[in-house]
DNA sequence: TTCAATATACATTCATGGATGTATGTTAAA
DNA sequence: TTTAACATACATCCATGAATGTATATTGAA
């Protein structure tokens, strides 16, 4: 066909990105051919080869996309400024994650990561994994000392380790959250977890009030 | 070649159901060839045709051949019989569980399950690792009830929530671990954090002895 | 403002390789 | 002799990537 203007150019870039999430999504990254992502976005090969270099490139853009608002939902967490105690704000920004990773979007990149597509010639999905990790676990960990430091902690645990169950606890929930989405609400499941494993690392002296409910 | 014995046949088999871990988890299961993996045990794709309809039944029969001793491990926390009180019993057969992961072969499986397979035809590893996780959180279910009719468990917490943490801990430890076997022992960092949550939600008062090491 | 000149945004075609599955050959065990 | 346990050979398919075609958008100069 004849040659588009530059934002319709940027719509069938996106297209091919949104399509790219569904294809991956329903056929796995690798069974996923080029044919089948151009298709449904409704071009051709040549556009796809147009605007992507290959494969792992448009698998990259497709993650690029969701980078940003995800890494966001990581920083903000010390952005919540500390309104009551530390832990409160740990608190309140987990359930906050939770709630995000419930949005189709999110929750669609996520089961593509985790389920749905493999380690990939150059390209190395668990690098990324493992850098979001390591920068999440060094924001919070900060966050953890400052409880200690402010005394909110209970004598038996140390911040290190407190902030590696923490973690644990949010990656082992949204993990099992993926086996089936359909069995239940990850947030009202996470904050039921999360309230009760706050409620034993934190000194009852300082919690803000009880909390009747169940 | 020429027609070999039964013994000798089976250890074929064998040896590509070895071969099939190796290039599995070295490429990953899509981009693995089965080629490569005839090769790798020393024969020829005939041989592989000859025991496997196709990669997916090669694929089910490797993890096959280690889906007793994960089972058998989900089992025996139960085996373990109550020594002093079932919170205990629980946590000694988390630490065994976690030393067994570190085993060469349950490590590959595991890694090749995790990061090196993706949706795969008919055969859908999730709902493999769905029933596994099903069967394991309704065997502890049972024992941190017994804990709780034992009043072993501190007010704060209810069976089930406690149940449902403790396998997001020890999932979470195990993701997290998997995105670097190399960076730290697992069994290390597990014990540590596991000790420190049964800590928490056990009775001070039940406790065997007061641990002094940290 | 207008109009070549050129870059852009694709579609189409082609060459290639590589993986799969099957059919058939071969040889020694049973 | 028959058949199990492979090896070899073959046909088919299909995904990739690059090459090429093409019509329009954009731009700079006059």
């Amino acid at each position: 066909m004849a040659r588009r203007t530059r934002a319709e150019a940027e719509a069938t870039r996106e297209s091919l990105l949104d399509a790219a999430e569904q294809v991956f999504y329903d056929k796995g990254v690798a069974r996923a051919t080029l044919q089948d992502i151009a298709r449904t976005a409704g071009v051709t090969r040549g556009a796809l080869y147009w605007h992507f270099k290959d494969k792992a490139d448009l698998f990259g853009a497709m993650l690029e996309r969701v980078r940003m608002p995800l890494e966001d939902l990581i920083d903000a967490i010390p952005a919540g400024e500390r309104s009551e105690s530390v832990l409160e704000t740990l608190r309140m920004a987990s359930l906050l994650a939770l709630g995000q990773m419930e949005q189709p979007r999110i929750r669609r990149i996520h089961s593509i990561i985790i389920h749905r597509c493999e380690v990939f010639g150059e390209f190395d999905p668990v690098a990324m994994l493992r850098e979001l990790s390591e920068s999440a676990s060094a924001n919070t960990l900060e966050l953890f000392r400052q409880a200690r430091d402010n005394d909110e902690l209970v004598a038996e645990v140390d911040a290190e380790t407190a902030n590696q169950t923490f973690h644990c606890i949010l990656r082992g929930l949204l993990h099992h959250w993926h086996l089936d989405t359909d069995a239940y609400s990850l947030s009202e499941t996470g904050t039921r977890l999360i309230n009760q494993w706050f409620e034993l690392i934190g000194k009852a002296s300082l919690k803000p009030a009880a909390r009747p409910g169940s």
